[in-house]
DNA sequence: ACCTGAACACCGTTCAAGT
DNA sequence: ACCTGAACACCGTTCAAGT
């Protein structure tokens, strides 16, 4: 049985996915739940707490990607492809997420830490294995999800010429990366 | 002199910076530049006009910086990382001017363009000094834009953890993929 | 060609009241 | 503890009218 608060926030979701936050409603929300236009205020402070659990949502079922991946340089890469796909396939919840609030919101800041720590985890271990250069391991991770997240949205934005002799999408540049970071064998 | 949809485009730039894009209303924006609330109608088709203007104008000038930049590795990643405190700066212009509308907005897709242009000339020549790793300038560029974009967008959204012995800013992130880069002496 | 004031539909939020 | 209907202030947009 689904509860109250998680119908609201799956027809958020939905609504986002359709149109952006503008189109995230109060009403159309509670219509979509089978409640009135202001029953989301006996579960979320405002419209924003609302968006914020829509993203919260978003980071926890990422961070439950993330925990089962391996220790290899090539599975750390097929992970980051899996966040610039999700980020493509999903560019409203993309958006949402990392926007402004993880200052303000415990629940999403504790997400988004899980979901790094994930990642920090297998970059050393590829470190380890002599895959990818030393060096502190959080600050490589901070380097390669930067290229991801930036790659996913200069996609979103169009600034990527799909075609051309120098045509690269979002998950060619992250293959590029490793292909720059692999140690030369020496 | 300046003409009323100038007034008009500072306007709403100084209420974005100031609240983000739900603060630039049409009435205080008609306020700001002395007009009435629905002067702007004479000038722009609507808000989003007006807001796709403003970001327009962001990109002619960052054009304008780009046009100046030297032939060497160092002066690359120097205007990647004025890049980077550019959009750390002014962090609502940062997110509007990378939105959804070059598709719809020639005259911000051609203003993209132009920047574009002038990173992958820099790249080029960087690369021609046997400074940077030989490929293709406009993917090697691409990369270099996405990692700097991306750092940035981390940044803003509090995932740049700025202690710890692993700390790293933005431009810290632009660095470091510099030096990956550089060539081995070989 | 540019501007104004009134008006309309829509939205977030609050409140008194109901079970 | 959770929900509802009415109401309020605010906003984008349109329109008839003015210079």
């Amino acid at each position: 049985m689904e509860s109250t608060r998680e119908r609201l926030i799956a027809a958020a979701a939905e609504l986002l996915d359709r149109g952006g936050p503008a189109a995230v409603t109060l009403r159309d929300v509670g219509r979509a739940a089978g409640v009135s236009h202001n029953a989301p205020y006996r579960h979320f402070a405002d419209k924003d707490a609302l968006l914020a659990a829509v993203a919260a949502r978003e980071l926890a079922r990422q961070g439950a990607n993330l925990d089962q991946v391996g220790a290899s340089a090539a599975d750390v890469q097929a992970m980051l492809q899996g966040y610039v796909r999700w980020a493509l396939r999903y560019p409203e919840r993309f958006r949402l997420t990392f926007g402004r609030w993880e200052r303000e919101n415990a629940e999403l800041g504790s997400a988004a830490g899980g979901a790094r720590n994930a990642l920090r985890r297998a970059v050393a271990a590829a470190q380890a294995r002599g895959e990818l250069p030393p060096g502190d391991p959080e600050r490589l991770s901070a380097l390669l999800l930067a290229l991801a997240h930036g790659a996913a949205d200069q996609a979103l934005a169009g600034h990527l010429s799909a075609t051309g002799k120098g045509a690269a999408d979002a998950e060619d540049l992250v293959a590029d990366l490793f292909a720059y970071l692999r140690p030369s064998v020496r």
